[in-house]
DNA sequence: GCCAACGTTGGC
DNA sequence: GCCAACGTTGGC
């Protein structure tokens, strides 16, 4: 059987929130509180196998800190019927939930941070998507070209 | 369907 | 704290 290639993407998350540091211990992870449809439309684009960059956001400096291996999609995210989470969604129902959401696994952690600034100077926003001003999406595509230069910056 | 008002993200 | 860049909501 002939594995297909796998696809790339960028996932942020607060580190105050849930951090890198945080996944190398745990392991894996559900990527829950996604309350923005592109985004959640992203992770259904998602297969198994895909890997995803983690990146901080809303710190300093915010940037690329480790890489993700998908291991779980098509997952019901708990915390949209949870009353005392922060997402909780009291238009979503379970006969036909609204968020959804994939499973990651860690794989690496970046030995230093690849900054914002760092990986402007790299990319243009068609390279990278992340680096255009003012993009508040939380879940972004990656051309497989960028993540070969971004994975070689790992060590 | 339009659009004003409002809310959120996230860099700086 | 400021603000740019959107997404969402709701009246009409």
């Amino acid at each position: 059987m002939v594995k297909k290639k796998p696809s790339y993407w960028l996932m942020k998350s607060e580190p105050d929130a849930y951090s890198i540091e945080t996944l190398e211990k745990e392991k894996e992870t559900i990527w829950d509180g996604i309350r923005n449809y592109q985004a959640r439309n992203f992770m259904r684009q998602m297969e198994i196998g895909d890997q995803a960059f983690f990146y901080h956001s809303n710190c300093k400096p915010p940037g690329i800190v480790g890489l993700m291996e998908i291991v779980g999609k098509n997952i019901i995210d708990p915390t949209q019927f949870d009353k005392n989470s922060k997402y909780y969604d009291s238009k979503s129902n379970k006969s036909n939930p609204r968020w959804d959401c994939v499973k990651v696994q860690f794989l690496i952690k970046s030995k230093e941070i690849i900054s914002l600034q760092e990986l402007r100077s790299l990319f243009n926003e068609e390279e990278l998507l992340v680096v255009k001003k003012g993009n508040r999406l939380s879940i972004l595509p990656v051309l497989e070209k960028s993540a070969n230069l971004l994975i070689s910056k790992f060590n």
